[in-house]
DNA sequence: CTATTTACCTATTAAGTCAATAGGTAAATA
DNA sequence: TATTTACCTATTGACTTAATAGGTAAATAG
């Protein structure tokens, strides 16, 4: 399940693509336009900013705006920084601990099946299919 | 994510199947073979015989069995089941209340197409595919 | 230079879920 | 009648989720 954390990231992006004139946009603004706590955007942007999705700018005129054209980020990039993994079972995950009876465990290939579909289908969507 | 339920659900599914032989297999055994805790099953194997996977017989002699041949049960529907829902966002939820932003909300087509793939994908494979 | 606006920081919390464990009762057979 | 098995209810510890609360630092407009 992708939690608020990925998709309210990808709602602040198509936000900030929609309304961008080039200045910096409050958090304010967007919290109000998404009907979203601004309290709990501000947890989410700070990792937007730490991962390279978005450049933020203090004081007044100050704000968060895109730092590439819409067209250069995938969906997938946007939710695998958020949700920490795009991996659909607990040990597809990055940092899982390797699994005793992956060799002959019948079920693993049905879930990297998956893994590899979603993780396609996430990477070719971008933000601008989105707009 | 999917959860232990789920994966565990599956498994009992495969180990009832690989080891048929017109008897019931009880939990223990299944229990030794999948290094699963048996008290555990216990409670995912109650929910499968509810939900009409396998059927349940008590005393000597008892134990577990596949209610159809393998070929007819979709792994999308051992998870559904399980799981509670296929959904991978919460508006999209068998019981989830209705959004008030649905109709204007640029994400919701793509997690309504990935919704779509997700459980083409999980029904057309069946039991016997993990065989 | 000061007031205002904004990002940025740390901590806390209430509710819910997950993955079990514990300790029984009822049913069926050898 | 003893044994084996399913079936039942309750509890728990760890973790995650989705927030809220209350600040400090930075930048600009006036």
């Amino acid at each position: 399940m992708i939690s608020t954390r990925g998709r309210y990231a990808i709602r602040i992006m198509i936000d900030l693509a929609k309304n961008d004139q080039g200045k910096y946009i409050p958090l304010k603004d967007i919290a109000a336009r998404q009907q979203i706590s601004k309290k709990y955007l501000e947890i989410i942007v700070k990792d937007m900013v730490a991962g390279g999705l978005v450049t933020g700018a203090s004081g007044k005129g100050g704000g968060y705006k895109l730092c590439r054209k819409p067209e250069e980020y995938s969906i997938g990039e946007i939710i695998e920084l958020m949700e920490g993994s795009l991996a659909t079972v607990a040990c597809l995950t990055r940092d899982a601990e390797p699994c005793p009876r992956a060799s002959d465990c019948p079920t693993l290939p049905l879930w990297e099946e998956y893994d590899r579909m979603t993780h396609d289908f996430f990477y070719s969507k971008h933000l601008t299919d989105l707009i």
